[in-house]
DNA sequence: CACTGGAGCCAC
DNA sequence: AAACGTGGCTCCAGTG
């Protein structure tokens, strides 16, 4: 099947930049290289891990078939009662047991996902839950992983050709979006992913990928400070700056949230409200190095209403705005100049056309050029492996990452190279490079789960 | 029976 | 006036 973008004219009669194309032409011929080698999956294992789950989700809806809530679902459905239907589940609890919904979908019915779900604190909820969550291991990953396996390899294909932005994408399956946030579920998945026999799997990361671009795209002096210094760090400081916190006091969880809820966002076009509202949701689950509850420290800085923070919050925006003043007025000139001229181009040579969003505008020139990065980095790398006969092999790539599966005898050598390339050799292809890249290494001896800090040079 | 869109959840 | 972006995949519900 033949897909195509619906929303780009990539046609249009903007003169395209020839190395634009030529990353995307020398990518394509990479990729298929990295697909073709393929990566090595412990199908035994995989196969373990699916009866395992397979046997507890038969447990679990045994369990759920025998409450009170089951017999109102069959009374209400009769034979159509399905435990899989989230629509027959919000009918069962909103409609006849009576629970005041949380909110509502864009055609106005009853919100069912997690977040609704788990504010009901019902036992029969919490349990539903967690089959839906071995469910979604079971069809997506494991089911997805075993139906592509060929003679124990996966050949993941990566798509240079759908993505607005030029980013890539992944599939059959999607490599690009393997569980990993979820410990159980990481490990029911990753530990099916292991190196080849005397090998081992190091993964290459550029860190703070979208940060190190934005800089260099904004042009934003207190941005290209951060990104060049390598003792500062944004996120650190504007959790600081959300929760009130001494510079050093930040717990790395706070920092999370603050990247997440706070920073990333404002860059991407959100709003306090909307900052504050998801950072808000936290914060009974946020704690203080010393132990304090975050309520408790809030409280004591004379925060204790929702609508306090959303005021505190809404100051850190007008900080943040300040603090990064070319950002902030840059941005304003960069959608009125796609308003006169109806597209852009990015740094690497891509023309963006067509109807965009003032988000979508604030958001694509990061998102692309970011992935050029990487997507350079893994053209010469793979050249160099195959020029010096390495028996090491690139067989993924993550958006702002290489995974590759590297031979024992060669692991200083691959990385040496690998961060060589990604950090000085980018630098020279690109003199819109203005900040310094940095690349996180890890090294799974066994599996892709038990993946760790490698410790490099550089 | 094939197809489509919505809702949800996984990643960066 | 509105309010972070990019994907893939699965299941269900509805349509023809």
């Amino acid at each position: 099947m033949v897909k195509l973008i619906a929303s780009t004219d990539k046609c249009s009669v903007i003169p395209v930049d020839y190395r634009a194309y030529k990353l995307l032409h020398d990518g394509v011929l990479e990729l298929s290289r990295v697909e073709s080698v393929g990566m090595r999956i412990d199908v035994a294992r995989l196969k373990e891990n699916r009866k395992v789950v397979e046997n507890r989700i038969v447990e679990l809806e045994s369990e759920l078939k025998n409450t009170d809530v089951w017999s109102t679902w069959r009374k209400v459905y009769g034979e159509k009662a399905n435990l899989g239907s989230r629509y027959q589940l919000g009918k069962v609890l909103f409609g006849e047991l009576g629970y005041e919904p949380v909110g509502f979908t864009g055609t106005g019915r009853v919100k069912v996902d997690e977040k609704a779900l788990s504010l009901l604190e019902i036992p029969f909820v919490q349990k539903y839950l967690e089959m839906e969550k071995l469910k979604k291991a079971l069809s997506t990953y494991i089911r997805g992983i075993e139906r592509e396996v060929v003679d124990g390899y996966l050949h993941p294909v990566f798509n240079l050709h759908l993505v607005k932005t030029y980013r890539s994408s992944c599939e059959m399956p999607n490599f690009q979006n393997i569980p990993i946030r979820d410990e159980t579920v990481g490990r029911l998945i990753r530990t099916c992913f292991v190196p080849r026999e005397g090998h081992v799997l190091i993964e290459c990361d550029y860190g703070a990928l979208e940060f190190r671009i934005a800089a260099c795209f904004w042009k934003d002096s207190k941005m290209v400070e951060y990104a060049r210094d390598s003792t500062k760090d944004i996120h650190r400081d504007m959790a600081s700056k959300c929760f009130l916190l001494p510079v050093e006091e930040v717990p790395k969880q706070v920092r999370f949230y603050a990247k997440n809820q706070f920073v990333f966002p404002q860059l991407y076009g959100s709003y306090y409200v909307s900052c504050a509202k998801n950072l808000w949701k936290f914060v009974p689950d946020l704690s203080l190095s010393d132990g304090t509850s975050m309520e408790e420290h809030l409280r004591k800085n004379g925060i204790v209403s929702y609508n306090q923070f959303e005021e505190h919050i809404k100051d850190v925006e007008n900080y943040f705005n300040s603090f990064f003043r070319e950002w902030s007025r840059g941005k304003e000139e960069w959608v009125a100049n796609y308003f006169r001229r109806g597209y852009f181009k990015m740094m690497t040579g891509f023309v963006c056309s067509g109807v965009m969003s003032k988000n979508e505008l604030y958001n694509w020139p990061i998102q692309g050029p970011a992935f050029h990065c990487l997507l350079f980095s893994l053209i010469r790398l793979n050249r160099f492996l195959r020029k010096h006969s390495f028996r090491s092999v690139i067989i993924g790539q993550i958006h702002d990452s290489i995974v590759a599966d590297v031979h024992r005898d060669e692991i200083s050598d691959f990385v040496n190279e690998a961060v060589r390339i990604m950090t000085d050799e980018l630098s020279r292809k690109w003199d819109w490079v203005i900040v310094p890249m940095a690349v996180e290494v890890e090294i799974a001896e066994n599996n892709w789960f038990e993946k760790r800090p490698y410790a490099h040079g550089k």
